[in-house]
DNA sequence: AGCGTTAACTGAACATTGATAAGTTATCGG
DNA sequence: CCGATAACTTATCAATGTTCAGTTAACGCT
């Protein structure tokens, strides 16, 4: 049951309407990619399915990276709202660091497969795995900014708790790195290796929030 | 500068004496792996190396992914012996946790790529992305149970250290598991995103193994 | 010394991959 | 209706992992 699925020619788009063939070409990939993973994600079976040719895909984007890069800035876009909705929602800092936990975690296990490409993978061009945590000082218009966007968020929630009041046992960069880095050693674990027999996923997840809030905050 | 080497053809090796064809081919297959990375060892330019076709190759390995396996396993009886080297010199039970996360750390980071291969890359094939953590019950004479052997001696420490009267916030497998992904974290985000303008190394792996401690006992 | 078996190895080829060059077609403004 | 050009195709490239069919050389045996 593998890539039966041809998709008949689709016309030739008007002059000027370029842009919403590259949008089918973003769809089909995201498409392709869910459901079959990156290898199966080619040039060519990309194309087969918005009904182009191959090279034509070239038109709209400069390599395959860069159709990757697009697809990884599409997805980053729903966690970086999450974390929106967090600073709109909730007013305490620290809950606020907490509930980023929660979200970060959510938003890993329910895309493993963009959280993959985007903070995984060693194997695809630098570019790509530059995505996740491009230096903050990057242009943030660019593509493939989205992780540091999301991790200046994490800080500046760390910056907050410092500021009103909260002793912390690292400097607020120290403490959100820390963070994350619990975080991502939960996620990309449950990712990367689902056939090992790991106990309880909602006590780890539990458990992984508590060690690291307990660990920034000083407690005397 | 790339890829100039090409080797004078080896001569052929006498009746059964294949095995050290084989051994040939690993190493010259891990000089490139180090050397130039996963994407540059090519079946081809590893059969250069040695002086043989690349057909030759697969007298000796089923396929590319046997291959790099073989390599893994190398690699990671390295890892291995430091535990075991942990377990001959230190007594205390929390002590040994403490130098198990500052041996697999300084592992992870002496030897980036192999950590790459083993416990990050979710773009090789399934076999080769599990070896890290298959899980226990596999046969162990197999290649690429490396990780899990590992694993195992940590989640042991933590036995012996709930055996000698200490407190555990979690059962011994949960803290292992918490601790490791910590671990990883912290590795992963160095070796993954080198670019990031991470605060000072050694303050992250201090406090990483601090908080990882502090956060599986229980201190009341 | 010669013969047959077979381990060790090679050359040519295949299907896929990402990517490019060069040419074609259809749309649209004037 | 015509010329410019956006949109697209066909043919092709080099590189990849892998297989097939054959070749060569080492060894035991008579």
């Amino acid at each position: 049951m593998t890539g039966f699925s041809t998709v008949l020619p689709a016309g030739r788009k008007r002059r000027g309407e370029g842009h919403t063939r590259r949008e089918e070409i973003l769809q089909a990939a995201k498409d392709l990619f869910l459901e079959q993973g990156y290898d199966s994600t080619t040039i060519r079976r990309i194309a087969d399915r918005v009904g182009i040719s191959a090279p034509a895909l070239y038109l709209y984007f400069r390599d395959k990276e860069a159709l990757m890069l697009a697809l990884c800035d599409q997805t980053f876009a729903h966690l970086i709202e999450a974390v929106a909705e967090i600073e709109r929602t909730v007013a305490d800092p620290l809950e606020r660091v907490r509930r980023f936990g929660e979200a970060y975690v959510r938003f890993g296990l329910t895309h493993p497969d963009e959280y993959r490409l985007v903070f995984l993978n060693a194997n695809i061009p630098e570019a790509i795995r530059k995505v996740g945590h491009r230096a903050a000082t990057d242009d943030p218009t660019k593509p493939g900014v989205g992780g540091a966007l999301v991790f200046k968020r994490l800080v500046a929630f760390l910056v907050e708790l410092e500021a009103s009041g909260t002793k912390l046992n690292y400097p607020p960069d120290t403490c959100g790195e820390l963070c994350w880095m619990g975080l991502h050693g939960l996620v990309s674990a449950f990712i990367l290796k689902p056939e090992f027999p790991w106990s309880d996923r909602e006590l780890l997840i539990k458990g992984m929030l508590e060690i690291h809030l307990k660990g920034i905050l000083r407690t005397p």
